[in-house]
DNA sequence: TTGAATGCAAAGTGTTTGCACGTGC
DNA sequence: GCACGTGCAAACACTTTGCATTCAA
């Protein structure tokens, strides 16, 4: 059987669907966007783009990475000290597992979201819109 | 009755008891510290401590808040774009709740912790040592 | 007295911007 | 063709650092 609802396209494809400009540089960075489970920075966007396409800018990066993150298509993660991340998994809704010790970030799907609450004074009169939860620990390979 | 337990003293009374070595700046920022549910920027704590230490400098500050944050007494946190903020409330477990309009940051205390777990294949050999939540969604004000 | 904290200014990161040139649609 | 994207370099924002001076203990 195929899937009833269309499965979300590759981000390359996604961009197309969005009759959003489309320049050698920019499908560069979203290819390198496209890699499953990434949490670049800015830097290492750049150097992988770089390497396919040698003439590419810093403010060409920046740029569409702010693009990008406007169109809601990468999400901005701060979940370690140093540059801003990119999270390019938008799509589809996720947390994260941070490791203390070398800062590697994946992807995960917590159990018990649905029961996370806020006490009704701490709410106040604000409207939560969303919520973002943080693992950290030590991975398989940073245990001493 | 008076509490069985020594209750957390203020910032600066944990810091003497640490035979931390006490200048008037680094008291000072401490002071600015000690203000209840902030969550300053190195630049907010310098003018808030320069009012009082008109000769206080950034690095001062900036060395100071380093300090505290390996002391474990103060948190950074990075929830907004911007600059860290220092969150003095570091004996307190807590959580973030945050305007997505004003960038207003609240401690919460959720319920519900306790049912959130990683699935197995998420958690892969990594031991988890904090967990840390994030409520975003627009303060009473921030409503159209 | 003495090692540690401070102030200053310069340097270091990370990111944004102005503008002339180039290019997708 | 023309609006918009790009590259470059300068500017900007935030933070760290080196060194001479000052100060808490």
């Amino acid at each position: 059987v195929t899937n009833a609802r269309a499965e979300p396209k590759l981000l390359v494809d996604r961009l197309r669907a969005r009759s959003w400009r489309m320049t050698v540089q920019r499908r560069t960075i979203a290819e390198v966007l496209s890699a499953p489970d990434i949490h670049l920075t800015a830097e290492q966007v750049f150097d992988r783009a770089r390497s396919a396409v040698p003439e590419i800018s810093r403010a060409t990066v920046y740029n569409t990475l702010a693009d990008l993150v406007s169109m809601g298509e990468v999400v901005e993660v701060q979940l370690v000290p140093g540059p801003t991340r990119y999270d390019p998994n938008a799509g589809t809704p996720h947390h994260h597992l941070v490791c203390e010790r070398c800062g590697k970030i994946v992807d995960v799907h917590p159990e018990g979201l649905a029961a996370l609450t806020l006490h009704p004074e701490d709410q106040g009169d604000c409207k939560i819109e969303s919520i973002e939860v943080t693992f950290r620990g030590r991975c398989a390979s940073c245990h001493e």
